[in-house]
DNA sequence: GTCTATATCAGGATAGAC
DNA sequence: GTCTATCCTGATATAGAC
């Protein structure tokens, strides 16, 4: 990976992330890159294979994450963190996961493709389990219903001030955790 | 209001809705509608004149909505229909409000403009003269986080079966008036 | 690896006839 | 009001030199 690549991607990631995918010239990206055109061309074939790079990037990052969550021996407290996980890969990727969610109403093929990445596959069955371990009765739908919620946050949390996101965060886990939902 | 102008209309809602504003070409528009490509331009001036011309419709149909809430005058129902309404509107102007919501990530500008739109500023109005009127303390956060949850409702929603969205509205509906957030 | 120049093409928009 | 033909621009992508 040369200096240039890392120009591109960070470039590239800025750009998408604010204005969009679809709404990026390549000639922005080499520009904001202070590169020639051209070169995005030749590292990564076309402007969709630059969009796997940083996706592929963001996830595997991501991936670390709900890693530590398998990890814990609580249920609850998967599901806790579980919750608070939106919050966290947005503090700490913020502009990845604006793109992340923008994907779906901008690119919805590919967008597609990535839901079925193990992130998201680890994610619900994190959650699956947990909810086996604490002896839920209508496991799927609780599941399904929590994802929803996790979703939400997803794209909600983005336009939230840093600060203010805790807020939400702890709502969705204090009702959550009390009475979850038949 | 001729026929040919209602079938462009029509034809781009569902477009638009289907495979977002961006990815959708004149010449499908034309296509689908069965009209010569010019006459769209002719009609609507151009591309986002047409849009223009959905979404203000969509919202007026809107507003008819949210006047039965100010006409409500217990201030808990007032709230519970208010998170109601995202299923409404769904239910009944499906393809509208997927457009809606994808028009954020697809013409922010565009999308920012209609944020002001009376639609949305009576929505927050009503949240917080109900709030008012049940004695709560900080009005301010306790509205802006309804108006987070409803937010997310209008992005989830779209995704899941119609059967299905009653659950999480009433989740929402019972666990937000059971004991509101502070 | 990198740049410059250029090909290609799709999509938005206009002109003018009917 | 409506259609056909056409223009024009901007964006992706390639070729070839260094």
């Amino acid at each position: 990976m040369t200096q240039k690549q890392q120009r591109i991607l960070n470039s590239a990631l800025l750009l998408f992330a604010t204005n969009g995918y679809i709404n990026t010239p390549t000639h922005r990206i080499a520009k904001e890159a202070e590169v020639s055109e051209g070169l995005i061309f030749k590292h990564f074939q076309n402007k969709e294979g630059l969009l796997h790079a940083i996706v592929d990037f963001g996830l595997e990052q991501a991936m670390g994450e709900i890693n530590k969550i398998l990890m814990i021996n609580d249920p609850r407290k998967q599901i806790s963190e579980t919750i608070a996980m939106p919050m966290h890969l947005i503090n700490t990727q913020g502009e990845f996961w604006r793109l992340q969610i923008s994907l779906k109403y901008q690119v919805p093929e590919i967008a597609k493709k990535y839901s079925e990445h193990d992130f998201f596959k680890t994610f619900q069955s994190v959650i699956t389990k947990a909810f086996e371990k604490m002896g839920h009765q209508q496991l799927a739908s609780e599941t399904s219903m929590l994802m929803m919620l996790i979703k939400g946050l997803f794209s909600l949390l983005p336009d939230m001030e840093e600060k203010e996101r805790p807020q939400i965060t702890r709502y969705i886990q204090s009702k959550y955790l009390r009475n979850p939902i038949v």
